[in-house]
DNA sequence: ATTATCTATAGATCTATAGATAATGC
DNA sequence: ATTATCTATAGATCTATAGATAATGC
């Protein structure tokens, strides 16, 4: 393996993923960022992780928070898409969107790619960094997709079940769903806890009852929107 | 306001609390991990807030991990005894602590200790830095602690209900508690979302329709446990 | 000319230690 | 003598920039 010298194109041999380097580097960051935090990452440890030098990180990124705006715009993106399509799935066609249907499918969305990537972006939600002002696009997008789980649950819970906030099931199905993200990082994460948490947010908005169905529903939603959905 | 010269003992007028220097290094450490986090918080910025040098510090803790730890520390201490207590009452008295009661009272405390405290300190777990070796002693209790949740489920949700994991309906109750903390980083937090988050795990173990005598034993065992326990 | 890399480094931190100083308590 | 503070600083970072170099593509 000869060292590649100054100027030579990196011979792109790495074991780490990405067609271009850009996307090595936020592998590499993703990997980092996640397990051992942002700011305890160098940006030095993430050029060795990929493979080249320092400085060489900044033809790809004005700067370090760029790279984990990236990462953060990359988790919520997908989600928020395919909820906003199931919020506005017409209700009229032969009944094959229920308000309880909607919030199952997203929450089974959502958490099915919590719990798919390579590592565990999700957990950047968590970083305090992340609600720093210099992200607001980021959070911006997760209290918009925040706000279709209130409004889905408070379509989907009959009144009577909900005293107070009528957004109340909603908020929690959402927290319930984000709790994938710690599951996984305590190594308790099996394929099938997307679906036993959409269906705990279902029990919770008192639809347990019905949950034949709505998983029928919610899985065809999942099928037919995640489709069209652009793709990342 | 005369300043305090070298070696004079400083005038403690603080307008932080804490009886001592150490608990006001606490407090202000807990305000800046939580919201700017642990790597980004420098030992200046923790001696600016409680009104010393940098190197004062070091006459109170040995390194900036030995403060995290005893945040960390103290964030799980209290909750844990309790839930010992509850999980060694015993079960045969006039019927006073069935398995729900039990599991809806650890999630009751748990919750509302983590909406109370002056700063957020349930968000240091979410640090990646908690998550490393140095603090494993505060992992191991959490980790009880959820094993505490796990068993007090698997005691609570009839078999039936309980397809796969018997354990899963105290994880999720775990979780659900947990969820507080990024509900209150949210600004989300009323004095009613614990009892909402208990009364949540009970509706997920399939006892929501139980509520009113759960809620009763519960409360009696927070009362009766929680001045029993040694107070921190 | 453009692109992707390199070397070298400026400038700004940050943690922890060494050693001085003054008040307190025996 | 002990305690709690201070000043000063060593030594190790870390981010971002400047400018050189070589391959590519027009």
């Amino acid at each position: 393996m000869t060292l590649a010298g100054p100027g030579r194109p990196r011979a792109r041999q790495s074991t780490r993923p990405g067609a271009t380097a850009r996307e090595e580097i936020l592998d590499a960051a993703a990997e980092l960022f996640t397990t051992q935090g942002y700011a305890t990452t160098s940006t030095r440890a993430i050029a060795d992780a990929v493979g080249m030098r320092q400085s060489s990180l900044y033809h790809h990124f004005g700067t370090k928070d760029d790279i984990l705006e990236d990462l953060l715009a990359g988790t919520v993106a997908e989600g928020l898409a395919f909820a906003r399509a199931v919020a506005e799935v017409p209700a009229t066609d032969e009944g094959a969107a229920s308000p309880a249907a909607r919030l199952h499918a997203v929450a089974l969305f959502d958490g099915t790619q919590l719990c798919s990537g390579r590592w565990n972006v999700g957990i950047l939600y968590h970083l305090p960094e992340a609600r720093d002002e210099r992200f607001s696009g980021f959070l911006a997008d997760r209290a918009e997709l925040r706000g279709l789980y209130r409004n889905l649950g408070a379509a989907a819970v009959p009144a009577p079940l909900r005293p107070g906030d009528p957004q109340h099931q909603g908020e929690l199905a959402f927290r319930l769903v984000e709790s994938l993200v710690s599951l996984r990082a305590d190594g308790q994460v099996t394929p099938a806890s997307p679906l036993q948490v959409a269906d705990a947010a279902m029990v919770l908005c008192g639809a347990g009852s019905m949950l034949g169905s709505i998983r029928k529903q919610s899985l065809e939603l999942v099928d037919r929107l995640g489709r069209e959905l652009p793709h990342a």
